[in-house]
DNA sequence: CAGTGGTCTAGACCACAAG
DNA sequence: TTGTGGTCTAGACCACTGA
């Protein structure tokens, strides 16, 4: 099977039961030994077999009852992690040279619609872009985004001509929180224009609208081409791969 | 700020850390205490600062090395938590009724493009569904399965009229690995006839390949009418919102 | 009420890398 | 070489909950 590296004690032991788990050899509903006897069986303290089952619950491989013990969890909904990469990395990675345009850039007070998207309660300054990226000499995405200049009044003095929106923004805030959602959408035909396909063509839309604990900070809207662009999700039982 | 609740000590001393980092007090690059230091301020153990610090390393906030300390970590690649339902689940909590039409079942000896899509070495028997999910009574999702009979062979007595195939695979192969990859099409006539919708319409595609230790277990294509489905991927810096 | 998980302690030894 | 993280131990007390 999988080669034992040198391991650690517990993650040999997680690998151990987690074999049996996925193989089925201990299928849904088996209860797993219990701490004491795991810490006996590996001749390890009681802390070790703990992490252990600690880490197997997270990754909602079991469930943990008190007084009764743990068992191999029903698997429900899969929960695949997806990575949301930087544009200018993701073009690189294609070996292709990135570049972008800022389109249109406009600082208006939050109108109705400005104030949905950002989640703001009160009227306030929005900075309102539309920037295509490159790669190569194609469009790769188009980027509709809202800033909110209360959160971040740094903004207002950015043209964002050197550096992209999100990058520029990955800066000033970092580590904000955010919620992508992800559709499929017909180019309509500015959008169509904007990134040279035909209109009507199928695109792959992020929306993600970010957070700090200052505030609302963002919400932009990314447009692929759907036969240029296509998302990758893993998931493994475990945690990770 | 954030409430807090009667949490255990390093939860405590976990979000104490987490939001100096959030809230830029500690900009990326910055030293963050050591083991022994935060375990002399909070009065705790060793051990239990070392669990604070691990676990904030494990979520990528912060990175570790030895002999130098702790540094809050350069934000990169965001990657989003993205749940994926059973259809039926998923219908079921848009309060539709879910009802699923088999709509064509095929074993054969698996051919190149059989191959290819389970990454199968040799020749082996697979079992080809097609499957239309229904939300109340308009189509939901259009399912194209490849199964593995080498892998499944039950599958083979099962024709899936009661229990969809997503569903019943669960149930014979818990916890199998799988790469999901997240894209947007046009419908074509035939996806068009099948899901009910205009031809051309924008239609998100996920294709998911699914692996047991015992060997690749199922591929399938699952594609959704785009102006009615949606995925929600959520990012949150401490690893959970 | 007894047994289980949840948490924490006060040590210890080791590997490793920076100075 | 020295300090840091990485790991582990052998205890301990508590809360909860199922029998």
């Amino acid at each position: 099977m999988t080669i034992v590296r040198d391991a650690t004690l517990h993650q040999r032991i997680l690998g151990d039961i987690e074999a049996r788990i996925v193989s089925g050899e201990w299928p849904p509903g088996h209860r797993i030994p219990f701490e004491v006897d795991l810490a006996a069986d590996y001749n390890c303290s009681r802390m070790t077999a703990n992490k252990v089952l600690t880490q197997l619950a997270k990754s909602g491989l079991i469930e943990r009852r008190k007084k009764s013990g743990s068992f191999v969890a029903q698997p429900r909904a899969q929960s695949a992690v997806l990575a949301i990469a930087e544009i200018e990395a993701e073009v690189q990675s294609l070996r292709l040279a990135y570049s972008h345009v800022v389109h249109a850039r406009e600082k208006r007070r939050a109108n109705a619609s400005d104030k949905q998207r950002l989640e703001l309660s009160e009227a306030a300054s929005v900075l309102d872009i539309t920037c295509i990226h490159h790669a190569g000499p194609a469009p790769f995405c188009l980027e509709e985004r809202l800033i909110s200049l209360a959160t971040v009044p740094e903004a207002e003095a950015e043209t964002f001509a050197k550096i992209s929106p999100g990058t520029w923004l990955l800066k000033q805030v970092p580590w904000s929180a955010a919620e992508n959602r992800i559709s499929a959408v017909s180019a309509d035909a500015s959008v169509a224009g904007l990134l040279d396909i035909e209109k009507g063509t199928a695109c792959l839309v992020i929306e993600r609208r970010t957070w700090s604990p200052a505030g609302p900070v963002t919400s932009v809207r990314l447009t692929y081409p759907g036969d240029r662009h296509a998302l990758v999700a893993k998931f493994a039982p475990g945690g990770e791969g």
